[in-house]
DNA sequence: TGTACATCAGTGAACGCGCGTTCACTGATGTAC
DNA sequence: TGTACATCAGTGAACGCGCGTTCACTGATGTAC
C-alpha cells in the first residue's frame, strides 16, 4: 500500500506547525489558496489596504514571493477573491439577523439594518474593499457570486417587508424599488460616515455613552415617524 | 532704476507660457501652492487616488520633485489641503443649489440632496478622497475649516426644514439629531452606491434612460410617502 | 503491481520601476540700516 | 538712495525601499500504461 503513506506523509506534516512557520515545511503547501486569503484578510485588517500586496500576503502565509502568482495571477485577483470572502461573510451576517426575528417583522428588517452596520463597524477595511469596485475585478465569477449571495440576502429581506413573495427577488414595480434603494442607501451611508468618524460630533453631542447602535435605531425612528 | 526691471521680469515672464511648460522658467514660480494643488486635483481625477504622488503632481506643475516639501511637508500634506479645496467646492456647490429654492420650501432640501449626490458624480475621486478619512490630516487648520463650511451648508439646510433657527447650528433634541443624520445618510449612501456602480443594476430595470436623478427623486418620493 | 512521464505548485535570484526623503547648492526676495 | 544680509523657494543628484514580474529551476502529485 504505497498510496496511503503519501496520504500520511501530506496530512501529518502540517499538523505540528506552531502558528504558520512549519519546522520542516513540506515543499507543497497543501492548501496555500486558502492560507493566502485568511493571511491576506488578517493584513487587510491590521494594515489596511495599503499593506496588502502580494509579497506581504506571501511573506504572511510563509511561502516565497512569487507563489501566489499560480494562485491569483495578479494582485487584482487576490483582492477580488479576498472580497467575494467578505461578501458571503456578509451574506451569512445579514441572513443570521434575519433569522433571529419572526418573517415579515418590523423587528427582523432593522436587525438586518444593524447587522449590516456591524459588519462594516467590525470590518471596516473589508467593507471598504468590498465597495471600492476600482481596485476589483468584477468579472471574477467568485465575486460575482458572493455579491449575488449578499444582494439577495438584502433584497429578501426587504422584498419581504413589502409584502412580495421572497423568491422574486427583483422587485416589480419602480417605486417598490425606490423603496428599495431608499432603505439601502440609508443604511450604506450610515455606515459608511459611521466607520469615516463622521458621526463622531453627533454622537459626542448626544447623552453621554449613547453608541452608534442607539442612534442607528433613533434614525429608524424618527424616520418611521417621518 | 533696478527695482522696477525685476518686477516686471517677474511679472511677464510667465506670461508667455503656453499651458505649463515657460520656454524659460523663472526660478520662483510664484504661485507654486496654488499650482501644485490644481495639479493635483487633475490628477486625482484623471488617475485617481493612485495616480496622485508628490512627484507626478510636481512633474505635472513643472517644477523638481522636491519642491512641494516646501509647500505641504508630505504626501499627506497635499491630500489634506487637496480635500480642503473639495470641501469648499463641494459647500459651495451646496449653497448655490440652496439659493435656487425659497427658503424652507421642501424643494429647496431635495435641491440641496440633488447637488450632494451631483458632486460626486461628477468629481468621485475627489469625493472619495474628502470621506476616506484615512488618508487625510484632520487636524489641519484649511482641512477643518473647509469642512465646518461644508457641514454649516448642509445642517443649516436641515435645521431650517426642521423648524430651528439656522444660525443655531447645531439640532437641540436628539431626536432632531437623528433626522438629520437619516438624511444625511440617505443622500450620502445613494451618492456611494452610485459612483461605485452599484445602483446601475437597478436603474437598468426601470424603464428605459432613466437616470440617477429621477431614481433619487423617486427615493425622496418613497420616504416621503412612508 | 510497478514504472515513466506530464503537470503543476513552489523556489530563489534577478530585473527595472517609481516612490519619498535627504542634502548641499543656488537664485531671488525683502528687510535692516 | 544704496548696500549687506537673512530668508526661503526651488534644484538636481543620490539614497534606500518595497513593489510586481520574469525566469530557469526543483520537488511532489497523479495518471497512463
Amino acid at each position: 500500500m504505497p498510496v496511503p503513506p503519501k496520504k500520511i506523509q501530506r496530512e501529518s506534516t502540517p499538523a505540528p506547525r506552531t502558528r504558520r512557520k512549519a519546522p520542516a515545511a513540506p515543499y507543497h503547501h497543501g492548501a496555500l489558496h486558502a492560507a493566502l486569503l485568511a493571511a491576506a484578510q488578517d493584513l487587510l485588517e491590521s494594515q489596511g489596504l495599503e499593506g496588502l500586496t502580494l509579497r506581504a500576503a506571501a511573506r504572511a502565509a510563509g511561502v516565497s514571493h512569487a507563489a501566489p502568482k499560480n494562485h491569483f495571477g495578479d494582485l487584482t485577483g487576490l483582492l477580488s477573491e479576498l472580497a467575494a470572502v467578505g461578501f458571503r461573510q456578509f451574506a451569512d451576517a445579514l441572513r443570521v439577523a434575519a433569522a433571529d426575528h419572526a418573517a415579515s417583522s418590523p423587528a427582523r428588517f432593522e436587525a438586518i439594518g444593524h447587522a449590516y452596520v456591524a459588519f462594516a463597524r467590525e470590518h471596516p477595511a473589508m467593507f471598504l474593499l468590498m465597495f471600492r469596485g476600482e481596485r476589483l475585478d468584477m468579472e471574477r465569477p467568485a465575486l460575482r457570486e458572493a455579491i449575488e449571495l449578499a444582494r439577495q440576502a438584502l433584497a429578501g429581506a426587504a422584498a419581504e417587508r413589502l409584502g412580495l413573495a421572497q423568491e422574486t427577488g427583483a422587485p416589480v414595480t419602480p417605486d417598490q424599488s425606490a423603496t428599495m434603494v431608499a432603505a439601502w442607501s440609508l443604511v450604506h451611508g450610515f455606515a459608511m460616515l459611521l466607520i469615516d468618524g463622521r458621526l463622531n460630533p453627533v454622537l459626542s453631542r448626544w447623552p453621554e455613552g449613547t453608541d452608534w447602535q442607539t442612534l442607528l435605531a433613533a434614525v429608524f425612528n424618527s424616520r418611521r415617524a417621518r
